[in-house]
DNA sequence: AAAAAAT
């Protein structure tokens, strides 16, 4: 089912005017002719996969193969997973051209990775097997291949020498095309930019000697803000850390550059000690792998979506990227590493238990990238950070080349920052905290037990309803495939109650939260990415980072405690430039956050409806005389503010008179969507907001 | 009376 035709091989484009990025920055090189992209080519030009991979090298690129995967993958993939798990077998490895390549990976002195003879000078670990202690080897390493401790320096004299000896081992080289390969990884993609909303977006960096960012994509559709300014800065070995809120396409603003870096400057003494190991041990199943570069993930379908990323940005390169991350088959996991691993993605616990089983070594991991920080942090991953980072044997920092992501920049985040990077560029994209005026955010006063009828209401919604027509840039669109809808509920209960409901309302949905398989969450995910279900019933597991395109409209069925994480929800939508709908449902369950969510709208220049303000005022009020009781700051005289004058525009209350559910029938939708009636009546005072206190 | 993440 995923073997689908491709008409416009847009994400290979994609990858493509990367490329172009070298001349961009002054070393590319090439034809000169400047890559023209898809929808200005001559029309008539046959528009599959290989044209466009030889239009691209008719425009000439000199970061390599920034494409580039390993034409050993099988392709087979059929449903993305088998038995649940990546189905990343290798037929023959990197064996385009050249004798199939030897099973055993890196052992043999034939095969792609061979021919050259084993060196002394490749052998600097000589003596070393796996035996021998951590620490000894950690001292022995320094003196035993002085050069690698140049700042992205793969020790240049050795890898210089081996370049000579084996053209073979030019990772800066092309390897065939894969037909197969490339439609299952460029099928995908994002379209539609909203390119006008770019100079809007305030950007800042701030270090020393900051490099000056790129000034153009030179139209291509790939404008990706980050990019542009994040791509120079890692490009000239510079730490970064970057705040970026939403639909910041932050994965490929580090992965193209560090790949780059990696094919420029081939894998060092990485390989060589891939091979060491392998010899030491000789047998398959015990080879330790050294990645050259590491990308720490909070969550599994987040590591797994970089991963895929990373899949499309090694194509045609002898660069292997792996994935790990817990839930799945570790024996599984372990073969693909054993198989090579130059690019790891890990959720943190899993790597931790890689490296303790002997499988992953950090000695030779020149670049580090902590993406979504800030969620690791809240999800308490600090210890495993640490123990990776700084207790074993990863380059230290000034060595390394270390890049950090998060939406936020709390102290927390600052002093990792402070401890891990050296002399950084601060990159600000956007306000820091703020969300994307892309996306236009409704807050309603809806009490639970309408929730129900107003969330199908919502689905069925077809018009804008006048009074707030000025506001709403463009209506809920009904979801299908090209109009995703995701839900967001607060426990995972609730998620499968809620899928139940609209399932049996006749809706295509699934859902997704922690308490399902690994299995049954990268299923629902692909479901829903593929829009045969456009409706995806969530918990938080699907809040942060996941890129998924087309998501035009968020609904907080449930609204989170936490600022941050509806900061991170509704940036699922409205994501590289495009516009987004997202409608939070509030009722006096959620007075912790009112305050919060006011300043969030206000930042954005949404409307605010009148009786969240007026709530915000009395719960400050109320917080300052009555001391901070964060937890029960909420919940009395809430009342009062939902008795918002009658027909003001700027009154949001639900429609739904007390306690009435009955939705409005088929898609007949009421005409007063964000209705304001007024609060109809009794509602269940509960009293505390936050039993958890957060 | 929560979610997430190694087992």
């Amino acid at each position: 089912m995923s073997h689908v035709v491709i008409d416009n091989p847009h994400g290979l484009d994609q990858q493509l005017a990367a490329l172009d990025l070298n001349s961009a920055d002054g070393q590319g090189g090439g034809t000169g002719r400047r890559y023209i992209p898809p929808h200005l080519r001559n029309k008539d030009a046959p528009k599959n996969a290989g044209n466009a991979y030889s239009a691209g090298r008719q425009y000439g690129y000199s970061v390599a193969p920034v494409n580039l995967y390993s034409p050993g993958w099988d392709g087979g993939r059929s449903n993305g997973f088998v038995n649940g798990y990546h189905d990343n077998r290798t037929n023959g490895g990197f064996g385009g051209r050249g004798p199939p390549r030897n099973d055993r990976g890196f052992s043999g002195g034939e095969g792609n990775w061979g021919g050259a003879p084993r060196d002394a000078a490749y052998n600097s670990f000589g003596g070393r097997n796996d035996q021998r202690s951590k620490s000894t080897f950690f001292n022995e390493r320094g003196a035993g291949s002085r050069g690698r401790y140049e700042r992205g320096g793969f020790s240049s004299g050795g890898n210089n020498r081996w370049s000579e000896e084996s053209r073979e081992e030019d990772w800066s080289k092309l390897s065939a095309p894969n037909e197969r390969l490339e439609n299952e990884l460029f099928s995908a993609s994002n379209t539609g930019i909203n390119f006008e909303k770019y100079d809007d977006i305030p950007v800042d960096a701030t270090g020393n000697n900051c490099p000056p960012h790129i000034e153009s994509f030179h139209d291509v559709d790939m404008g990706e803000i980050v990019m542009k300014h994040a791509i120079p800065i890692i490009k000239s070995k510079r730490d970064l850390m970057a705040c970026a809120q939403t639909g910041s396409g932050k994965t490929a603003a580090f992965l193209l550059p560090v790949l780059s870096q990696i094919y420029q400057e081939g894998p060092g003494d990485a390989l060589q000690a891939a091979k060491s190991s392998g010899q030491d041990n000789g047998r398959y199943g015990r080879r330790k792998q050294y990645p050259i570069a590491l990308v720490l993930a909070p969550t599994r379908e987040l590591a797994l979506q970089i991963y895929d990323e990373g899949r499309k940005f090694a194509y045609r390169s002898r660069l292997r990227p792996c994935v790990v991350y817990g839930g799945a088959d570790i024996g599984q996991q372990i073969r693909e590493l054993e198989r090579g691993c130059h690019l790891l993605v890990a959720t943190p616990g899993r790597l931790v238990d890689m490296m303790e089983r002997g499988k992953i070594g950090l000695d030779y991991c020149n670049f580090l990238i902590l993406d979504e920080a800030d969620r690791m942090l809240d999800m308490g991953f600090e210890p495993q950070i640490r123990r990776i980072v700084e207790q074993d044997t990863m380059p230290p920092k000034g060595i390394r080349q270390t890049m950090m992501f998060s939406a936020t920049f709390p102290k927390e985040i600052q002093i990792l920052a402070r401890d891990f990077l050296e002399d950084y560029i601060f990159l600000a994209v956007g306000r820091v905290g703020s969300t994307s005026e892309n996306i236009t955010q409704k807050v309603v006063w809806v009490e639970d037990g309408d929730k129900r009828s107003f969330l199908l209401d919502l689905l069925n919604a077809t018009v804008i309803p006048s009074e707030v027509q000025e506001n709403v840039t463009e209506a809920p669109e009904k979801p299908g495939k090209e109009s995703l809808t995701l839900v967001f509920v607060e426990t995972k209960k609730g998620a499968d109650a809620l899928e139940d409901f609209l399932y049996h309302e006749g809706y295509a949905c699934t859902s997704i939260h922690g308490d399902r398989s690994q299995r049954d969450r990268e299923e629902a995910l692909h479901q829903f990415r593929s829009g045969r279900c456009p409706i995806l019933v969530a918990t938080a597991v699907a809040a942060r980072g996941l890129d998924i395109s087309n998501v035009k409209h968020v609904i907080n069925f449930d609204l989170p405690s936490d600022i941050e994480e509806y900061v991170h929800r509704i940036g699922r939508t409205g994501r590289v430039g495009n516009l987004g709908l997202a409608t939070s449902f509030f009722n006096d369950k959620n007075s912790n956050i009112t305050k919060d969510l006011l300043d969030i709208l206000v930042e954005a220049k949404q409307e605010v409806p009148s009786w969240l303000e007026s709530l915000a005022y009395e719960h400050q009020h109320k917080s300052t005389t009555r001391g901070r009781s964060k937890r029960f700051s909420g919940g009395f005289g809430a009342r009062d503010y939902r008795q918002t004058p009658g027909g003001s525009a700027n009154s949001f209350s639900s429609n739904r008179g007390g306690g009435g559910g009955g939705r409005s029938a088929g898609g007949s939708f009421g005409g007063n969507f964000y209705g304001n009636d007024g609060y109809g009546g009794n509602y269940s005072h509960s009293g505390s907001v936050d039993w958890w206190g957060n």
